[in-house]
DNA sequence: ATGAAAGCGCTAACAT
DNA sequence: ATGTTAGCGCTTTCAT
């Protein structure tokens, strides 16, 4: 067995009281002391429980992470790149982060994570959109709450967000100064924050250019941001208008889709058809041409959700405070001058 | 704050050993305190203390799940998944999967993961190749260990592989079936036991095939079997061979990696050159053309890995267990007849 | 500067 | 059938 306190204070003939304060560096021990029971700690390859720790702390040092499944088994890294960004800050703080996936028509009737029930976890961190029933149940434990990457819009939760206007007029901006002005937008379901923002983001970045709005361009029905509904998207908007020369998804996903019917029915990208999407993933890379986007820095909207989390934890107050993280255009070769 | 046994117990009007029994559902106990106990329970909606399980309990429920940030960071998902099968099979025994990354090059003085120091894991898996060193050291914790995907050929750890040589015989047929005789092979380390094996099912198959073995057609000094590595590996292949007609690449990323040189130097696949991969990652579809591939059950391998850790922990005898997961041909447009 | 002791929320052995 | 109690390995208050 792992030794104890206990083995460690009968080996340096201490109490496991004077132990203890070695351990947490208190001074009010004596320099002598300290280096006698170090050295019983190193000899004995001494490591403090934690499941005692938790249990006399009231705390767990486990953070728990949510997010629906199909957001964690996404074809293109996303999510799983923001668990990563904060199991690595995490590491570092000395805390767990124990991942779980709810069913995206989580219902009423689902059970929670079990680490909310069973106390295991001392903050929880939700990563994209999750059912509201969800949140609401989660709520009634009183355990403190962040957001990646969503958020609803009537609540005081502190949340790290994407700068999805922002991104939004890069990404518009660049098709206008190469010199398009029949610039589609396609994307998901509008109700979702993330795809408002980024149409926000192109409707502003047209106006300032002087361009005139034209819902025709405009296609938000898709349900789901993926590749098909990218494709679909392209079918009917590409079907309806003759003149559109370039294209903004509000996803690469989508965007790959777009780029899929267009070489499917003689466009060619981007000699007839300029395309930019948002969230660079990896295989943007792959494609011919390869994409143009908008990074987003996934490692980092998850160091930043743990971070606000710790800062919650220390009682700052948080409330409602919005972590913007800002993105950049990536400038491949799925766009070019009209 | 979240209801205790001794709130349960008090408002029930029964001791705490009453209530502990009728949570583990003990027969000792008369139905109507069982009933009059679990409707308090669901009163106060009761969920035993997970550190103090714990604590009692000297186990965790927990496993540790260790990979190296290479194989995490991997931009084809496949590690990945592995994990998730994990945790999909651990949430449904109640246990949780503590994730944690080493750098692929771990030595003697970088720390252990702290699971494994401060006691808060029953059972360690070790997910892809990592460095005996670091198994050493885990090794004297006395932690059951298991191996998914990588195994020291002198242990006796059990262990969860692909089934490689299959996977290199079926891949190998394929193109034998395809009228191809002049079969390259391209792969990394060979060290690495999946790359030797997965190279032992093709040389097999060539032999069944009664083809002569071209040592110049195997490619196998690349250190990892990346993009960059597989196409470099193809270009050194085909300056010096005119008559290779097929590639099997060891992986899907060496096998994007070989298309694109062949790409790029006026070769067309699969008109010129048929090519095989190996894994059936996900971005294979995007291709063009989409990758013939031996398909691995990624979420299986993980399934597969927690259960036996289960089997472990019950204290069956599993020493030098192994589960070969079968795997199968995908065939896609990058092969074709010669 | 150090030690004794209570207690965190459970489980399990033993008692009734 | 149910209750009493010791103890898991720590932290922390209070003594000394």
């Amino acid at each position: 067995m792992a030794a104890t306190i206990k083995d460690v204070a009968l080996k340096a003939k201490v109490s496991i009281a004077t132990v203890s304060l070695v351990i947490h560096n208190n001074n009010r021990i004596s320099p002598e002391t300290k280096k006698k029971v170090l050295k019983v700690i190193k000899q004995l390859d001494y490591h403090p429980s934690k499941s005692a720790r938790d249990l006399v702390s009231q705390k767990t040092g486990n953070i728990g992470f949510i997010l629906t499944d199909d957001h964690f088994l996404r074809t293109e890294p996303f999510y799983t790149r923001i668990f990563l960004g904060t199991e690595f800050e995490a590491r570092d703080s000395g805390f767990y982060i124990l991942l779980t996936t709810v069913a995206s028509d989580y219902s009423e009737n689902d059970p929670l994570p079990r680490f909310i029930l069973d106390r295991s976890v001392d903050g929880v961190i939700i990563a994209g959109k999750v059912p509201h029933i969800l949140i609401d149940r989660i709520a009634k434990y009183k355990l403190p709450l962040i957001f990646v990457d969503y958020v609803l819009d009537n609540e005081e939760y502190p949340v790290v967000l994407i700068d999805n206007i922002q991104g939004g007029i890069l990404a518009t901006n660049h098709l206008i100064e190469n010199g398009h002005k029949n610039i589609a937008f396609i994307g998901g379901d509008i109700q979702h924050p993330s795809i408002y923002n980024r149409l926000m983001g192109y409707s502003r970045a047209l106006e300032n250019a002087g361009i005139k709005h034209n819902d025709k361009y405009i296609h938000t029905t898709s349900p789901y941001p993926d590749r098909q509904n990218g494709y679909d998207a392209a079918k009917t908007l590409f079907k309806k208008n003759k003149y559109i020369t370039a294209v903004f998804a509000c996803n690469d996903a989508m965007a790959i889709g777009a780029m899929h019917f267009l070489k499917d029915n003689g466009y060619s990208v981007p000699q007839d058809v300029s395309i930019i999407g948002f969230d660079d993933v990896e295989v943007d890379l792959l494609l011919d041409p390869p994409l143009t986007t908008i990074r987003v820095p996934k490692i980092d909207l998850g160091t930043e959700a743990f971070r606000l989390m710790m800062e919650v934890l220390k009682n700052k107050n948080t409330n409602g405070k919005k972590i913007l993280v800002p993105v950049e255009l990536i400038i491949r070769k799925s766009t070019k001058k009209l």
